[in-house]
DNA sequence: CAGCCTTGTCACAAGGCTGTCACACGCTTT
DNA sequence: AAAGCGTGTGACAGCCTTGTGACAAGGCTG
């Protein structure tokens, strides 16, 4: 599920893409709207976040050229005090609005909701992969729909980016971002980390078969069908 | 659940409509008081959101008319510096006001409130999940068809939240906005609240069978069938 | 007015989560 | 062979969250 986040508030881009990457979300972002056009072209998202103060392109402008074309499901993105502005982007065709401040919670939802209303799949978020199956809220994780452990919450953090990216070998700086966010990590933390999410669920931690280890750069997990070589 | 909005600002009139659908209402506009005053009679609305600057036939008199025949909730929209208007408006009968600008969370929390207060139910009626049959009128729980326990309001309506969302986790935030609405509360209440509906429904209350704890998240009721492993 | 119920507030203990440190081991480089 | 780097391992301490008990304020009832 690939989310365009469009603000010229790089933190607030940045606090956003971290959000939804930790909820399984791809995001790509722009900055302005010229380069929120450009991405929405390239990219193809399943929906579009969207501040409508923008530099160069305004927020309109991009509502308006997104809907010409596509009904790619836009949000507005709006500080209070701004009806006037989310009435005429609704006009314009964007789906819902979101005012600022709102938590990370209130964000998921509204997005579930309109890729729900739009008949994009109902979004199962990471909830099984291979052996794994994941269940985000509760923080436990059951293996081979036999054994379940409760992990922490960064465990089941890095575990949900494990799973959503299966097969592939995450570098040490893209797990501190994904897990640890805006708080930032060190190396050691990503070790430790690690190693105790391996102590929970690797038959034999010192030889492990789910979480592989790539010397210098990152970590992953392997895919199930990928065992066999 | 039907909401009159009169307002003569079509803006925040379209608004307020799309965010209350979006929650579920369904909306009825008005633009002036005369119209108010139709559309009233015409559609016997649940409650209804009563801006007092109104050409025609002013909100104080929209006000009057409507609590000279029926006890229709009203909840007033003013805006900042008209105390007097606010005072004015609940003397005429209004039961609550809101002043913009306001956040949807507060609008909704508003309205849920002045329904309650008028003793029109506002959520479904939930009477029976699992072992739990809920009597929220008369605040009685019933476990099992045996034994029947006596509840607060608040606990009422907490347990009305787990056995509407039965086999979710609530976050805090979200058991905060349903139980306490408008008000608000913080972490501690929900701790004592939680803990107080524990001690009176779970046989052991130090290992809770019913309500389960997601530390840093929040609270959720398992659901009946998801005993059985 | 007294008394009970309900609810908010506080303090405290226990336990879990997480960051930090020290050390061993294997590999590569010098 | 020695040194350096990255990794796995174990232990430990501080912080935060939860559960718990007690108490006070406020409202309602008799």
């Amino acid at each position: 599920m690939k989310v365009l986040v469009v603000d010229d508030d790089r933190v607030l881009a940045d606090l956003l893409a971290f959000t939804l990457r930790r909820e399984g979300f791809e995001v790509i972002l722009a900055f302005d709207g010229a380069a929120a056009i450009q991405k929405w072209q390239a990219e193809s998202p399943d929906v579009i976040l969207l501040d409508l103060n923008l530099p160069k392109v305004d927020g309109f402008a991009v509502c308006q050229r997104v809907r010409a074309a596509e009904d790619t499901p836009i949000i507005i993105l709006t500080v209070r005090d701004e009806e006037e502005d989310i009435v005429q982007g609704l006009d314009l065709g964007a789906d819902d609005y979101i005012q600022k401040p709102f938590s990370p919670r209130q964000l998921v939802a509204r997005i579930l909701a309109v890729l729900r209303r739009a008949g994009k799949t109902p979004t199962p978020i990471v909830p099984k992969v291979g052996q794994f199956t994941l269940d985000r809220s509760r923080r436990l994780l059951q293996i081979d729909s036999g054994t379940v452990i409760s992990l922490t919450p960064l465990e089941t953090r890095l575990m949900s980016q494990f799973m959503i990216h299966a097969g592939q070998i995450l570098a040490t700086e893209s797990i501190i971002d994904h897990v640890w966010g805006v708080q930032g990590a060190d190396r050691d933390m990503v070790r430790q980390l690690v190693r105790r999410l391996r102590r929970k669920l690797e038959p034999d931690p010192a030889n492990p078969i789910y979480i592989e280890t790539v010397s210098g750069h990152g970590y992953g997990m392997v895919r199930p069908d990928s065992q066999q070589p």
